[in-house]
DNA sequence: CTGAAAGCGCTAACAA
DNA sequence: TTGTTAGCGCTTTCAG
């Protein structure tokens, strides 16, 4: 008695089909040189045994001939950016070893010859790309030609609302603000007069945080007044002496909404009022220095954007599209977190950069949270 | 001219080192058969070309002989459980591909019969588990058994202190009662009266979750005071009555602290006695049915566990382990998620169930989020 | 102690 | 239109 090998995968449909694995190979992928029939049997069988097709081996065959991901973001050190980085470097490094590769394209600040770098990626010729695109006017037109070449692009934390990416992965601007309003709302009393300090309207992620906290804040304290909007313009002294003047104003002021990262000159123009914990500030983002804030009580909560988690996502969403060819959600809106005194030292933004001891040449780094 | 082809990985170490793969093998696992002396030479040309494993060759190498992972925890079909399979679930599916085992044994309800269920894993012979310990007391011996005999337990959302478990992701209780405490705090006005409704004080989780709140609330609301701490035993009922009874008690009450799941009778003997939105509710965890309560702003805020990445990130830590070697952080502990109405709608809990069409036999699932 | 070789499931190039 | 075959990088077994 002939002793039958127990075969698995492509090679089980090809005997249960009585074909060869390479017609399988054809059925599977819709590539030609196949007849209908055939396929349709096929495809059929398939679906009965419920086949999956076993990725590793699928990453190993391609090897080289795998999918390559660009990537364009800022470079920024501190702050916001670094951590969407982070996000996007792990993950890429557990991909790198599906056979995924990466070319990075940093740019120094948000906008800041974006397209150059865009148009550089398409040269090298990538099948996906990662993009904040940080000047969506520019970049709209690249985008929509890319996709038309059948390069798939993905926003990430800066939208180009405009243009035909395949998917966005941000936080809502917003709904920022809405969350930020109601917790202002629900954190100051009745009739409470309120500001905004802004980096500059023009921008529109500044625009439409203002607006989520205008729309937000009356809804949930009655009476409540939103009484001035200050431009900061990203400048520590404008945005301290404008805080500063405001504070001087209207000395009956309840709460701030600083919508930027740039919160410490508000920190310091409350302090230098004798404010620091009477008004209930509320920020945005997150990095060490703000720390002591927190501690103090000058720093009422802040409203976290996830920044890795935004990277790691966008990353995943492309892989799985390339590798299995996975649909894009046409958008993934995270949830802001609240940061608050409480939950402060669970954000790795206020960890030690951890000593990565490579104790074995075949390990891998250890998985990393937000 | 001899066309020398290209070697990579384990052949290029066997080339570079003169000798064959199967020994570049042996110096690389420490395995014996191998001259102490080869061993290091190899691991030393290893470490300067920066070797790295391809892990899709290697999966596809052991493939059957691969890893097992059993998972343990309870079934309870609505609320924060079937999210925390969900994360279990789909995060197992992705590394099925990668040749690991799942091995399910959900228990009816927390603690039930979990000693039976972890024992019989042990049985089959896992190399990990991961479970939900709620009955720690049971479970401490035998997780040591396993630690002992190298199966490598992680448990995930409920731990087992005392037991020398490899790792344990959670959101900690006491923590999630502080920020609690925190945003109650600062959301009534000074010299607030509240009151909490917890479980059964029995519950270490529930008492620490008091614990938490009855630690932070006073700090951050001058004055205040925490007048009633009440045991609703987790029934429908009883909670009710008590809260109303309550309510009519100490008609001054700004706040209430639900720190169990079970927080609809709560929100019913509000609106009974007419204070749905006079009095802050906090609740913890998320489910559909809570929305409208959201929406009247009967609830104000909720905690969010963040059931689905709980379940992910034990998976990956396990599957991390058993695959790289990688070790495990002794604690995960995630930052709880504020919810409010503002963002309500991102929360997995408030959408429908996807329909998931497979309009292709070879795809695989898209990526979820939390 | 070390080398050689088979095979994991899949892709792609070539043969029939 | 279909079949055959050579790898992808690694583990494992069997010979030397």
């Amino acid at each position: 008695m002939k002793k039958k090998k127990e075969r698995r995968g492509i090679h089980l449909l090809a005997e249960l089909a009585n074909v060869s694995i390479g017609t399988v190979d054809r059925a599977l992928h819709g590539r030609d040189g196949i007849r209908e029939s055939t396929r349709q049997r096929i495809l059929q069988i398939a679906r009965q045994i419920g086949y999956t097709p076993n990725l590793a081996a699928r990453a190993l065959s391609v090897a080289k001939a795998s999918a390559r991901i660009g990537v364009c973001m800022p470079r920024e050190i501190h702050f916001f950016y670094d951590q969407l980085w982070s996000g996007v470097l792990d993950e890429a490094r557990s991909l790198a070893q599906l056979g995924i590769q990466f070319e990075y394209r940093p740019v120094r600040t948000l906008g800041e010859d974006d397209t150059k770098a865009f148009k550089d990626l398409l040269r090298t010729g990538v099948n996906g790309i990662i993009v904040a695109a940080g000047n969506p006017k520019g970049l709209s037109p690249l985008i929509d030609d890319a996709e038309e070449e059948g390069i798939r692009v993905v926003c990430v934390s800066t939208d180009a609302p405009e243009s035909h990416r395949s998917s966005i992965v941000s936080v809502d601007p917003w709904l920022n603000g809405c969350l930020a309003g109601e917790l202002m709302g629900k954190s100051v009393p009745p009739k409470a007069k309120v500001a905004v300090v802004a980096g500059m309207l023009t921008a529109m992620d500044h625009r439409k945080k203002t607006e989520g906290f205008s729309d937000a804040f009356p809804q949930h304290c009655p009476g409540g007044e939103i009484i001035g909007i200050i431009e900061g313009h990203e400048d520590e002294d404008e945005s301290f002496q404008k805080t500063f003047e405001l504070l001087g104003r209207a000395p009956s002021l309840a709460g701030l909404y600083v919508n930027t990262v740039n919160c410490l000159p508000v920190c310091r123009a409350l302090g230098a009022r004798g404010l620091a914990g009477k008004v209930r500030l509320i920020a945005t983002d997150l990095f060490a220095e703000m720390a002591p804030y927190f501690q103090k009580g000058t720093i009422s909560a802040s409203i976290y954007q996830q920044p890795y988690r935004q990277g790691q996502i966008a990353v995943r969403l492309m892989a799985d599209h390339l590798m299995s060819k996975a649909s894009f959600p046409p958008t993934v809106h995270l949830s802001p977190g609240v940061v608050m005194s409480s939950n402060l030292q669970l954000f790795r933004e206020m960890k030690l950069a951890p000593v990565t001891l490579t104790d074995s040449v075949f390990q891998r780094p250890a998985l990393a949270h937000d």
